[in-house]
DNA sequence: ACCTGAACACCGTTCAAGT
DNA sequence: ACCTGAACACCGTTCAAGT
């Protein structure tokens, strides 16, 4: 069922994914797939969590955990990107919950940490780095508002615009509170 | 039927902002709405952009542009936490479109230009400042998906929290480029 | 455990017709 | 110009019953 949930938003995009036309393709009664799933947020959030599993685990060899965040942040980025019709969802739930995105924050807990952020601080710095990387997922995915043109795929400049933004924030979080 | 939407959200929230509800509070036929708007999301579009009339633009003895977007962007976040029940539709739209979210990315790119930044770098930076006002708004009006506890009400902590991490991001966007 | 048939309580939107 | 009645083509979800 996740797996055909999965498929039906990718060949057909976000609006198909309803559970009447996951039934369908299942070659089901609607209800049943309420034998599987309380409903259809569950059902989101199941999928949400799942694409998270792909971001990777900044190198153990890194001494930096500041690098550590900037490279887990760009591997979340690179992997909502990667999911683009995903990107409003999480928008709307505002992340995910389940164990990827649990342990997901708890690494980024333990590298603020390790960078001198704790507590509070920490916690805010977490809610950022999250909105930043999200919010920027989104923008790159769909045209932006003042649409003057063409409408560009995510480009490595995109990209390199993300990272710029990225390092920015990374820097103000570690420097000394006023 | 502006002022009447506008009620519906206030009182009974996002979910209830439908274009049945609309007509019964009207007391009309729901198809009679169609006469007035093009359809819901036009209508979506009208609200939110009418927000936006509310975003003061910067003082006029400010000389300093970077100044200018500070507080440019701080009025539009305090306009969308005013409005916390329309956040979630400001990011599934990503913005809002019409003559007040024109003039609003007018005098963004106008300060930007004062501040040395222009052409693509510009359009990035504006970009890359709305996401974020955007999605700082959602995460203080919605509890975080860590939710370890305490659902606070939009706090002075989380607005020192934005106005930090706007101050980072201005700062890295008027540095010269790598 | 997992499914079906039937239904409930909704949606946004269109069309033809009335005033 | 602005409205209504009726309908279309959908939703998510529940309930009782079957295997």
């Amino acid at each position: 069922m996740l797996v055909a949930a999965r498929e039906l938003l990718a060949e057909r995009g976000l609006e198909a994914l309803t559970m009447r036309a996951l039934a369908e393709r299942l070659q089901v009664s609607p209800n049943a797939l309420y034998s599987h799933v309380a409903g259809k947020t569950a059902l989101i959030d199941e999928i949400l969590d799942g694409v998270l599993a792909e971001v990777e685990a900044p190198p153990a060899d890194l001494e930096d955990p500041v690098a550590g965040l900037d490279s887990l942040m760009a591997s979340t980025y690179g992997v909502l990107l990667a999911h683009a019709e995903l990107v409003p969802l999480f928008l709307a739930r505002q992340g995910a919950r389940g164990p990827n995105a649990q342990r997901l924050g708890d690494v980024m807990l333990a590298l603020l940490a390790r960078a001198g952020v704790t507590g509070r601080r920490a916690r805010e710095a977490l809610r950022v780095l999250l909105v930043y990387t999200i919010g920027f997922a989104a923008f790159a995915t769909r045209p932006p508002i003042e649409a003057s043109g063409a409408r560009e795929p995510p480009s490595a400049e995109m990209l390199a615009n993300f990272d710029s933004g990225l390092g920015w924030l990374l820097t103000g979080i570690v420097s000394p509170s006023r």
